[in-house]
DNA sequence: GCGTGGGATTGGAACGTTCCAGCCCATGCC
DNA sequence: GGCATGGGCTGGAACGTTCCAATCCCACGC
């Protein structure tokens, strides 16, 4: 471990340590089967006892690569966020590792232009490429880089742009809301009501259609048994009442988890137990996202492979790199669900 | 706007178009100072027309300094995590902006060992210095970049080491909880329980001694009023229960919004409505660190006040690496209180 | 014995910036 | 008029790497 006071080795250094040239120090990291066995040992050896490491300005000034991927945060919305971003930076920062990427933070100046930040980046050259989340408010980042051929991936479908070519990983909400479905029908469940978001949202519909189409498909009706409004608790809670006094369902799906606390909110306030019970006149919930709520109050709720969909990203945005105009377009991954007590 | 394909313009090429030398070029974007008035406006000018700005790498690597800052992101905990780091990051990346800095993320190869990362960021010269988090149970990155004299603040005090020499930014729990305290004592609570961790938590105790210094300062006693042990709801209902039995507290305050939670669940299990109308038989709860289930759960918690911190954080970076060996070793910020409606 | 092919290694050049020493020229002083 | 001063600007050199063309050398075939 060398003092910092110390200058750091360069290649020079290894090349004479190893009694070699500086580029052969070079090729035993780069393209090692170019040496001879001994002298890469030999390199090997003098790399480990200086603790030699390449320097990333140098070798990036050379081969116009940065090895890193940035990620502009949108602006936080307190409260509203089910803090996903979290679980899904982390996955992210840790296989980067493995294609020698990392992950470089940024956020706009103005936070009413959406593109603000991409542009500085990119013209110093200090990414390789970005990762796009937030697609889903209709991010226009997608459109503005695919025209300018700049690598990226996005976090979300494209749902407005039938033929954006670039590549994208998303969760199929629509499979998620059907293994909810399923999980109830499956405990006795016939009655069951979806609280979901406004018609002009294309992630709440196809959320729902997953609904509609699997209690179609379990033989059940879906009639009278939907409520759409804003992404609030309260309205969670109201739809709630509304249903309850004129359906008299058995079990909630909602699209959200902010919903279903609105939804147990309700139930608590009219003496309703949550739980799978159906005989004991226990009504189920289920929620969407996993969140930190949703888990400390034991709702049940469709978890996004976060994890998952990080891998596919860098994997994605790693081929995309290496050969700019190759690879599938999209990924899509299914969502697992959370069981917990309140179904 | 250059197109792709073409290459991006270099200093040479503005210094061409404005019809002066490469250095003058580098000098009005580094030292305008030094140019006549005339000369800076013509290339300034070039300078918008081609939509030039500098390469990074090449600046990077003549500078020797990389202007990104090293956020190890500590292995994620399931359920237990607060859901702080989004907010923090999130000012991070922006207050950094201002100093020209970017956050870069990586993580631990091997999440047992805590160094693992640092040095192999340090050793290619990919980051200036560090932000270190997570110092809470001890970490040992502190101490290992120091002794190598690597520029680095942490966030959170090194409680074990005195005369630990590099800067650090805290939050002031003590204060915060005695701010809790002053809240409940106001609104004529009395017999103010306090359920906190372990004796081994040096975070644990100084949070809780804001409850202690507080109550005797307002002339209360704290006797019998205090239950120790895990952070888990679990901890937190068993102690409630056991409280209500023996004490009769009319208000709770906690070392976390976790155990928290845990009273809230007993208050129910119990028929008792949190909330702060002492008369009539309701009991006041306060957790800390306003997480997300607190916002959700309307519990009322206290705020660490993440942006102010990270805009310190940066600050004293930021000075750490314009003069290495200058600046204050701590700074402590004081939190808020978030009043909801169960106090 | 000599030319040839090719694997292993080398040194110059280049990436785009900033450092640094030096040049040019106008100004001011004696 | 001669000379020192200094503001404004310039061009060579350097940062540490990889690309590329060239060189070295050994084995092989005729």
């Amino acid at each position: 471990m060398p003092a910092r006071s110390r200058p750091a080795p360069t290649l020079d250094t290894v090349a004479a340590e190893a009694g070699v040239s500086r580029q052969t120090v070079s090729n035993a990291l780069n393209s090692p089967h170019l040496l001879r066995a001994d002298t890469l040992a030999r390199v090997q050896l003098a790399i480990d006892k200086l603790g030699y490491s390449p320097n990333r300005a140098a070798r990036n000034l050379r081969t116009r690569a940065s090895h890193l991927i940035g990620l502009r945060l949108e602006p936080f919305i307190e409260g509203s966020a089910s803090g996903l971003m979290d679980r899904f930076l982390h996955q992210l920062a840790e296989s980067s590792r493995g294609s020698g990427l990392h992950v470089l933070l940024f956020t706009g100046d103005d936070h009413t232009n959406p593109l603000d930040g991409y542009d500085a980046l990119l013209r110093s050259a200090a990414v390789d490429g970005f990762v796009v989340t937030d697609t889903y408010r209709g991010n226009p980042a997608a459109t503005w880089l695919s025209e300018r051929q700049v690598p990226f991936v996005a976090f979300g479908r494209p749902w407005d742009d039938a033929d954006a070519k670039h590549p994208w990983v998303d969760v199929d909400g629509r499979a998620g809301v059907a293994l909810a479905v399923d999980h109830l029908v499956d405990r006795g469940h016939q009655r069951i009501a979806w609280i979901g978001w406004q018609k002009n949202s294309y992630l709440g519909e196809d959320r729902r259609s997953g609904w509609v189409d699997r209690m179609h498909e379990r033989g059940l009706s879906t009639s009278r048994l939907s409520a759409r409004g804003d992404d609030t608790i309260d309205f969670g809670s109201r739809a709630t009442y509304a249903l309850l006094d004129s359906e008299q369902p058995t079990a909630f799906v909602c699209a959200s988890d902010t919903l279903a606390m609105g939804v147990l909110q309700a139930l608590r306030d009219r003496g309703v137990r949550p739980g799978g019970l159906i005989g004991q006149g226990e009504i189920a919930v289920v929620g969407f996202d996993d969140s930190l709520p949703a888990q400390v109050t034991e709702l049940t709720s469709v978890r996004q492979p976060l994890e998952q969909v990080a891998v596919e990203i860098v994997k994605l945005l790693d081929q995309r790199l290496a050969h700019p105009m190759t690879g599938q377009p999209g990924v899509v991954l299914t969502p697992t669900l959370s069981e917990r007590s309140t179904s």
